[in-house]
RNA sequence: CGCGGGAUAGAGCAGUCCGGUAGCUCGUCGGGCUCAUAACCCGGAGGUCGUAGGUUCAAAUCCUGCUCCCGCAACCA
């Protein structure tokens, strides 16, 4: 019988498509679901779809289409985002299946009915149009987020999950089941910052908003992501509060959740108490993966920096890719993904290293075997020290990749593929081609080769599966001796197949004909967009010249100009209104030193209301262009300050 | 004193828990080889391990102070 092993990804928002600092959870969870599979173990490997909320409601709204069609439309393309990766999960979730929506109705129903979740009442401050609640810390200068309209404190009922109740018990399974939270420093981080100092009852419903679960005993509720999205991990095994199924019994605990660092808050604290509170046994481990970043910076759709997973597949490949997003990231800092670094990173282990290898292999038995793999036969006094590299690349793969540290399980490997390279240089097939009495050696060389590199592509195969069936096909690799366990020793099973020499595993990329390419295609997309741009104006709705007259533009001139204490975006300034002195704070100090702006004189909105940031009243705003660089916008030092713009 | 992470060769990183010759990849310079994808193999140059002290026979590593960077939080009227 063998053992169950059942790993999660989160399961990704349906509010726009997944960049591909989304897709690396995904690809790292089926690196490992391969690996544990390999392994012998019964893996069973969850991933899926977050569908429900207000940003998903108001997208569709936008779209002119209901909500179910619209996450529909998402979810089918996460899905085939996902086989374009190769993805082998077995199951996929999405939180409007039939079956999760009645068990997450079952599941909040009992623990209402035991006293875990309360009715009480929600403060905030309520933003009318946008029918949303939002804390004060949330406010944008005291008005809503999302509109930027005024805001009314107010109170509403909602459910609330007791978390205080079960924060003890939490605390101590936490302390006392040492990996339970992988990194070590995000599981200090949660005791430390939430658990110690005292959580909060969570607030499970909404009722302003209405795509999403409804409670089943009080209709004007809808159940709010937490208890909805967590409980995918067992509605999706088949959980029912009373009557759950096989599968579900033999899967539950899983084993491993992998998430991003952003959500361990969640998955460590909230999901856990929710598993309490419904008397089922905790996750045995939760790890949160670091980001990826584009060169030094967070990727971002807003920040036009994001790379999409089917564009760099196509511009490199499956294997390439996966191969990048695995080796790159250690566990515990973030990694960062460039084009330059892409390249260099597959030119040098796949092509050069791993690619040439199978290439020059193949090539040396077709000239001096007819092609047919032969078996090992006069040892050469080089053979031992790869029979131990190759043993030690087992040990230290399995080691790492059972810590999670996929990129450093892979380096294993590669290091060990590097050693067959030299095995070739130390050897000098070509010189034991040259003597007959030789050819016992030549034959025990292209036969450790070849053992070598099916070892390898064994390992490989939870990285760059497509790889591991090409080099299987070169080799004639089949059975055992693609199984785990024919790796770190030499069993010679492909002695008296015929290679096929033909075509090359990795083609080296250029890099000046990449990035002229690149250049090329993203000329041609700027032209595309063109039109595309006339549209979007259209959407900004047109006002009127009483609309206008409302705001009171007026020339100032800057007398004094500091930074805000504790603040590193805003700068108090001291200008002259025509009418006498004003402070006006603006976030602009990443942008202009104090000294610079004394003396300017700078267009300023005149009547805003007056509001507090950092603690410093500001009295109007500075008028300034630009999102990544702001610039002010400066008049002519003639203007006079009080001057009227329009 | 909000919480946390970090500073090691031109770039990117490991080593720090548990003190003992500072290591890997890329780049660079030189050499070798010709089976192979301008590839592969070997060697060199390049580091006062952020900084100032302390402990020690011995400190990148342990302790203390300081500087700078990066996340989160707060903050772009």
């Amino acid at each position: 019988m063998k053992e169950k092993y059942y790993i999660t990804t989160a399961i990704v928002y349906t509010s726009q498509k997944p960049h591909i600092g989304n897709v690396y959870e995904i690809v790292l969870t089926d690196c490992l679901a391969r690996y544990k599979r390999q392994r012998g173990y019964d893996v069973y490997f969850l991933t899926g779809t977050d569908e429900h909320g207000q940003k998903i409601q108001n997208h569709a709204e936008k779209a002119g289409i209901s909500p179910k069609q619209y996450v529909d439309g998402i979810a089918g393309g996460i899905k085939d985002m996902w086989k374009m990766f190769g993805i082998s999960n077995d199951g996929f979730i999405r939180t409007t299946d039939e079956h999760h929506v009645k068990t997450v109705q079952k599941i909040f129903k009992k623990l209402y009915d035991q006293g875990d979740i309360y009715k009480g009442a929600y403060e905030g401050m309520y933003c009318t149009p946008c029918e949303s609640f939002w804390t004060s810390a949330q406010l944008k200068d005291g008005c809503c987020p999302d509109c930027g309209g005024p805001v009314s404190p107010a109170k509403e009922e909602a459910y609330f999950l007791r978390l205080s109740k079960y924060q003890d018990r939490l605390i101590e399974y936490i302390e006392s089941h040492d990996d339970f939270i992988t990194p070590a420093a995000r599981k200090n981080e949660m005791l430390n910052n939430f658990l110690r100092p005292g959580l909060q009852d969570l607030c499970v419903s909404r009722s302003t908003f209405n795509w999403g679960i409804p409670v089943t005993f009080d209709d004007k509720h809808v159940i709010y992501v937490w208890v909805d999205a967590l409980s995918n991990y067992i509605t999706a095994i088949g959980y029912d509060t009373e009557n759950p199924s096989e599968q579900y019994k033999k899967l539950w605990p899983a084993d491993l959740h992998v998430i991003g660092k952003d959500i361990v808050r969640f998955h460590t604290i909230y999901w856990p108490i929710i598993l309490m509170a419904l008397g089922e046994p905790l996750p045995k481990k939760v790890v949160g993966h670091p980001w990826l970043l584009v060169g030094e910076d967070k990727m971002s759709k807003s920040k036009g920096n994001a790379l999409y997973g089917d564009k760099l597949i196509e511009q490199f490949g499956l294997d390439r890719v996966r191969y990048y997003l695995l080796s790159e990231l250690p566990l515990l800092n973030d990694g960062s993904i460039t084009y330059e670094n892409m390249i260099t990173r597959c030119n040098t282990d796949l092509a050069n290293i791993y690619g040439n290898l199978v290439s020059r292999t193949a090539s040396m038995i077709s000239k001096y075997f007819d092609g047919v793999i032969p078996a090992p036969d006069a040892v050469t006094d080089k053979d031992e020290g790869l029979y131990a590299a190759a043993l030690e690349c087992k040990e230290t793969f399995i080691q790492k990749m059972d810590e999670l540290k996929v990129a450093e399980a892979v380096s294993a490997v590669i290091a060990f593929l590097k050693s067959c390279n030299k095995y070739i240089d130390d050897t000098a097939p070509w010189v034991l081609a040259k003597n007959p009495d030789d050819k016992g050696k030549l034959a025990t060389v292209l036969a450790n080769l070849v053992e070598g590199i099916r070892q390898a592509h064994v390992l490989l195969y939870p990285y760059i599966p497509d790889s591991s069936d090409k080099v299987a096909a070169v080799y004639g690799f089949e059975g055992e001796g693609r199984e785990f366990d024919s790796t770190g020793s030499f069993k010679y099973s492909a002695t008296g197949n015929t290679v096929n020499a033909e075509g090359v595993l990795f083609a080296r990329i250029d890099e000046k004909e990449f990035f002229e390419k690149l250049a090329a295609e993203q000329a041609a997309e700027e032209a595309k967009k063109q039109p595309a741009k006339e549209e979007k104006k259209e959407e900004v709705p047109q006002i009127c010249i009483d609309d206008f007259a409302k705001v009171q533009l007026i020339a100032c001139k800057v007398l004094e100009c500091e930074p805000v204490p504790k603040s590193d975006k805003l700068l108090r300034l001291i200008v002259d209104d025509g009418a006498g002195k004003r402070q006006v704070v603006s976030g602009i100090a990443k942008f202009y030193k104090p000294e610079e702006l004394i003396g300017k004189t700078l267009a300023l909105v005149a009547n805003l209301a007056p509001v507090k940031l950092r603690g410093v009243e500001s009295c109007g705003m500075i008028l300034a262009s630009g999102e990544e660089t702001v610039r002010v916008i400066e008049l002519s030092a003639e203007v006079a300050p009080g001057t009227r713009i329009r």
